[in-house]
DNA sequence: CCTTCATTTCAATCTCTATTGAGATGTTGA
DNA sequence: TCAACATCTCAATAGAGATTGAAATGAAGG
C-alpha cells in the first residue's frame, strides 16, 4: 500500500495514544478474525464511548476495519498499512549500502519469525 | 534495540507531527553521517526556534541524536530506534503464521533494495 | 578580546485532542 | 412488538502540544 505523507500523520497521530496503541498491538496479535468491540474494551480497559471513539480514529486512519457480525461489531487490524507505514517511514534508508537498514529487516523478520512454532 | 511502551509512545507522537516527520525522513536518506540544524531547517523550512523546539522533541524521544562539529550541530538518525519501534509495532504478528506479516517484511526489504545500485 | 554566526531558551497565545456521562441508534430473540 | 444487549453520538470540560518573536548562550576567526 503506498502512502501519502498526510495518511502517514494519521497514523503516527493515531498510534501516539496509549489506549489507541494497546487496541492495535492486540489486533496484531489476534490476526485477521480480529476480534469484537467490546472484547477489546475489556483488554485495553476502556469505557464504551472512549472505546468507540478510538476505534473510530484508528478506523479513520485507515489502521483497522470493521464488520457487523450479529449484534456485535468485530475490529481487525488493516495489515497492508502498517506495511505502508513501515515503508514510508524506512522509504531510500539504505543511499546504495543496504547495510545501513538491515537491521531493521532482521528485526522485523525476527519478530515474524519468533511467531512461529 | 528493545523497546518499552513508553518509548514507542513518545517515538509516535514525535512522527506524527508534519516538520518532525520530514525531519526524520531527511535524515534517514541522509544516512549516518547527518546533517547540520541549519542544511535541516532550510529544507524543511523552519524557523530556527521551531525546528530547536522539534529537533530535541526528536531527540528526546530517541529518534535522533546530535553532536557538535565546529560551530554546528550535526543530527543523525538512530537506527535502532526506528527498528525498534518497527519489532515494538510488529511483535507477535503472525501467530504461527508468517504469511500474514511477510508483506511488511517484504515492502521493508524492497524499500532497502530499491535504495542499491 | 570582540564580533559574527549557529543554535537554543523563554513566555504568551492558540489550537487540537482526550475524557466524561447521558442519551440515541440499531440488532436480536421471546 | 417489546425488552435486552452492543455500540455509537453528542456537548462540555480540561489538558497537552505548536507557533511566534525576542533575547540568551556558546563556539570561532580576525
Amino acid at each position: 500500500m503506498k502512502m501519502t505523507e498526510a495518511q502517514a500523520l494519521a497514523a503516527f497521530s493515531a498510534l501516539s495514544q496509549e489506549t489507541r496503541l494497546r487496541i492495535i498491538r492486540l489486533l496484531v496479535t489476534a490476526g485477521p478474525d480480529g476480534l469484537a468491540a467490546g472484547a477489546i474494551g475489556e483488554t485495553v480497559g476502556a469505557s464504551s464511548s472512549r472505546l468507540s471513539f478510538h476505534l473510530s480514529h484508528l478506523e479513520q486512519a485507515g489502521l483497522v476495519q470493521s464488520r457487523r457480525e450479529a449484534r456485535s461489531i468485530i475490529y481487525s487490524v488493516a495489515y497492508p498499512a502498517l506495511s505502508g507505514l513501515v515503508a514510508f517511514l524506512m522509504r531510500d534508508c539504505c543511499q546504495g549500502h543496504p547495510a545501513i537498514c538491515g537491521p531493521a529487516v532482521a528485526a522485523l523478520a525476527d519478530c515474524c519469525a519468533a511467531g512461529s512454532p
